[in-house]
DNA sequence: GCCGTTTTCGGCCCGACTGTTTTCAGTCG
């Protein structure tokens, strides 16, 4: 049983307690305990294996012993003794945006809707037949929303609705440049997921601080929209024609401290300082502080000044997941995160330059990208071209080939300079020299775990990015012992590309045991790449986490296929942030004696 | 049912919005 099957069992459960009326906190334990595996790196049944089932958060005596007879037996007793008391058909019912475990039961129940597998047809066709607006609590406005919800579900449930952080930013800027020209705005921001830096974001979250709440949100609304979901004092949400929803909150600049803590979650994080909160005498909402004696509600401007008045320093967005960053928070130990100016250098980057691979090649020739280089005031860059395909070359053909391609990119890189030189360029820090070149490569690995560039032919590259590109439906062990064979088999070898390959909202990630992957790099001193392209942002970040934990290190690169790409190191940068990844943890961060030391000699980063 | 920098017992985040209600329940984030 995967984890989401999991978290959706635990789900039902819960749902299926508050129709029933049991004790409300157990409820809201069994949806945690969900939030808890549904987040979770490992899978449930391997630390069920390992008798590491405590570990998870939210996990108690109780829902271990559970789990533990789910992994024995493949079912649960207790959970099907009270899923068992309520019919099947509401779970589907669940899925449906505004109707919730009581409403479902009622709507099942009264209209007699017993068969799970055409639920949500059955209940269209009440809908239709104006079976629902009779029904006590309900009424002619419910049974249309029901029906328009229904629609929005099948939208959702055919095309992926997640957007990735690139195309977020997009709708975000588009929105707040509208609701900025409307007047009234003193500050504007994006919020929620979007400010955490999650890779995939649902909703668009947008703040304002303004004295005219009303006008912010009259100028709002009359963004193009399909459906105006909601509208009230304090903000609004829009279906966009795009089928994504923003939301804006607005709130006087006065408080907008509170507003943007409260807006920003997530929602774990939030729930956790409020009850520390709580225990200080404080109760946070999105206004304030609201002391629990006197009632007194105490507003700050900003963020950084509601921390601190619960005793905590500001905690960066990307960390407020509930991953313990309160805790170290209230023990001073924050990480110094690393930053978008600590990065030196790219070391995955693609020119057009032909190698005859099977892989796709670069869309400008290697001077545009280290102009690029130069630009974004990069002290290295390293050219990571795919290797020459092993299907239609002989091993003297690609020893030939990469022999050649040292050449034309020295001629190539030395050309470069000279010209940079003579027409100087404006560089943006003037005072460094130009970027220096890695002649590098990005090397298949292929099934059974030889790297697809025969050992003659590392004599002319620095160094090589190593990564899967095919079999992807391997199990777990083989793939584990693919990429470790193919981490230890050469010197060369230095950071292993984006290693679970996964193509968000189009492919999942791989499987590995991480542990042997991570003892594989550590022994080599590899870095793992977080690789920084929207769509890719592999390293995933709860892996980051895991792997700075155990030491490793990282190297952040854009795999730009286009010299516009380079400046997507933003989002690996968020990824490692989500990580807890410092400077120190990123071999790029290091200046070009050290990086070469790592890079060439292999040293300890 | 979970959990611990007041606690192994006694707490458990907080408010907005909507529809159907004459004061609240359900859902959502």
């Amino acid at each position: 049983m995967t984890n989401l099957e999991i978290a959706e069992l635990l789900r039902k459960v819960a749902a299926a307690y508050l129709i029933l009326n049991e004790n409300r906190f157990k409820i809201i334990a069994y949806e945690r305990a969900a939030d808890s595996v549904e987040h979770l790196t490992s899978e449930v049944k391997d630390l069920w294996n390992d008798g590491k089932l405590k570990e998870i958060p939210g996990v108690g005596e109780t829902l271990q012993k559970h789990l533990d007879e789910l992994f024995r037996t493949g079912h649960v007793r207790h959970f099907e003794e009270v899923l068992g008391k309520l019919p099947a058909s509401i779970y589907p019912l669940l899925l449906v945006p505004g109707i919730g475990p009581k409403k479902a039961y009622k709507l099942v129940s009264e209209l007699k809707l017993n068969k799970a597998q055409t639920v949500i047809e059955d209940l269209e066709k009440a809908a239709v037949g104006h079976k629902i607006a009779p029904m006590e609590g309900f009424g002619e406005k419910s049974e249309a929303d029901i029906l328009a919800n229904i629609e929005t579900y099948k939208k959702g449930a055919i095309k992926e609705n997640r957007m990735v952080l690139s195309e977020a930013d997009q709708v975000a800027l588009d929105v707040i440049n509208f609701v900025k020209a409307g007047g009234g705005v003193k500050h504007i921001d994006t919020l929620g997921s979007l400010r955490r830096q999650v890779s995939t974001i649902g909703d668009i979250d947008i703040s304002v601080a303004t004295t005219e709440p009303e006008t912010v949100i009259e100028r709002f609304i009359t963004y193009p929209h399909q459906k105006l979901i909601e509208k009230g004092p304090t903000g609004a949400s829009l279906l966009l024609h795009n089928g994504k929803q923003v939301d804006l909150r607005v709130q006087k600049p006065e408080a907008y401290g509170a507003m943007l803590q409260y807006f920003t979650g997530s929602k774990n994080h939030n729930i956790k300082l409020r009850s520390l909160a709580l225990n200080q005498g404080k109760s946070l909402n999105e206004y304030g502080i609201k002391n629990t004696k006197t009632n007194k509600l105490s507003e700050y401007p900003t963020e950084k000044a509601f921390y601190e008045a619960i005793k905590l320093p500001w905690i960066p967005p990307e960390l407020r997941e509930d991953r313990g960053e309160i805790e170290a928070a209230i023990h001073g130990k924050l990480p110094h995160l690393v930053e978008l100016p600590d990065i030196r250098g790219d070391l995955h980057i693609h020119s057009s330059y032909d190698l005859e691979s099977s892989h796709d090649v670069g869309a400008q020739s290697a001077d545009l990208y280290l102009s690029e280089a130069a630009r974004l005031g990069y002290d290295y860059v390293g050219f990571s071209d795919h290797n020459p395909s092993v299907g239609n070359h002989t091993e003297e053909q690609i020893v030939e080939i990469m022999k050649r391609r040292k050449d034309d990119y020295e001629h190539k890189y030395y050309s470069w300079v000279q010209k940079v030189l003579k027409t100087r360029t404006p560089l943006r820090k003037a005072s460094a020299g130009l970027p220096q070149m890695f002649l590098m490569c990005e090397v298949d690995i292929l099934p059974d775990g030889k790297l697809a560039l025969p050992d003659s032919a590392f004599d002319y590259v620095d160094a090589v990015v190593v990564s899967v590109h095919s079999s992807f439906n391997q199990s777990r062990e083989v793939m584990t012992r693919r990429v470790v064979t193919a981490l230890t088999s050469h010197e060369k070898v230095r950071i292993f590309g984006h290693p679970t390959t996964r193509l968000l909202g189009k492919r999942e990630g791989v499987e590995y045991d991480w542990d042997l992957i991570f003892e594989a790099c550590k022994k080599q001193n590899i870095a793992l790449e977080i690789n920084a392209h929207p769509s890719r942002l592999d390293l995933p970040d709860n892996i980051v986490y895991d792997a700075k934990k155990q030491n490793l290190r990282f190297s952040i690169d854009t795999d730009a296929h286009a010299v516009d790409q380079m400046i997507l190191m933003k989002y690996g940068v968020s990824v490692a942030r989500r990580g807890w990844a410092t400077k120190h943890d990123i071999v790029n961060s290091q200046e070009y004696n050290d990086f070469k030391d790592w890079l060439v000699k292999g040293a300890k980063p």
